[in-house]
DNA sequence: TATTGTTATACTCTATAACTATA
DNA sequence: TATAGTTATAGAGTATAACAATA
């Protein structure tokens, strides 16, 4: 049995991207939930109430589409946001198969609270880049994930 | 109850780097395991024999911490491998308390394949990205994510 | 027949605590 | 006392299948 035979073409996987997003969402992912803390609510949570507020108010399913999640996991996040009293679900008055999901007054304000939260993680998390690069770098992982 | 009042500083979902980290990691780990599959290993496998070959054989634990991952996981991660033949396990002759890790010919053989086939995943991965874009994408995560 | 919300279930990934054998 | 490996366990996070209500 050889010792350590480098072998060519076998770059360190701290270079390999697998490691590198892996761990980058795992630094960003502490630096959101620490940021958020006071608030008590998760990331995830703050990224259903981001998608509740783009364009109409979404039914479940069109929420769930927003941020590319299933709707069977929609359903478990609605109901710890409504159990926070953040938002509301009610029928669609023209299609009752549907529910209309909404912010409350308090899901409003602490969205805004919550987002100033995390736009300060995102600072910290992007602090070793500079403000141009930072800017790059975000579009670039728009242009690696795509419209999905 | 207002309908769909767009606030002031909070930005669409999509271009939130959670929401892309979470998205770019989900489409590489696809793109990954279809191109390992035929070679019947996980990407997370695939690092782990990835880091064995990295200076010295390591111990259990050397080998975690070069993923930066914990050593519980480690267990059992090198009992699949091992159930594959693609790595041992042997008693460290001056701590009996460690065990060093080492790729068979075979696992050696397979890590230098699946180093081809994710190469090859990171490619169609980046495909949106020039070259040299590409090759700052990846400096630009090794900055954020750091030493660990 | 198809769609929306829901539940039950299972699978992956991960970490914490406690055990064992060695040091 | 401390460390390396192991096991049991639990907690996120996610998806699939099946059901009820509605279209």
């Amino acid at each position: 049995m050889k010792t350590n035979p480098t072998e060519p073409g076998v770059p360190p996987v701290r270079n390999r991207l697998g490691y590198l997003l892996k761990h980058a969402r795992e630094r960003l992912s502490a630096l959101s939930s620490e940021a958020l803390q006071p608030l008590g609510i998760s990331g995830r949570q703050l990224a259903v109430m981001t998608a509740l507020l783009e364009g109409e108010p979404p039914s479940q399913l069109e929420a769930a589409q927003r941020l590319a999640i299933d709707r069977t996991t929609m359903v478990a996040l609605l109901d710890e946001l409504e159990a926070k009293g953040l938002v509301e679900r009610r029928a669609d008055a023209g299609d009752r198969r549907r529910n209309i999901v909404a912010l409350t007054d308090l899901g409003r304000r602490t969205l805004v609270e919550g987002t100033r939260a995390t736009d300060q993680a995102e600072r910290i998390f992007l602090a070793s880049l500079s403000s141009a690069d930072a800017d790059q770098f975000r579009r670039m992982l728009q242009a690696v994930v795509g419209g999905d």
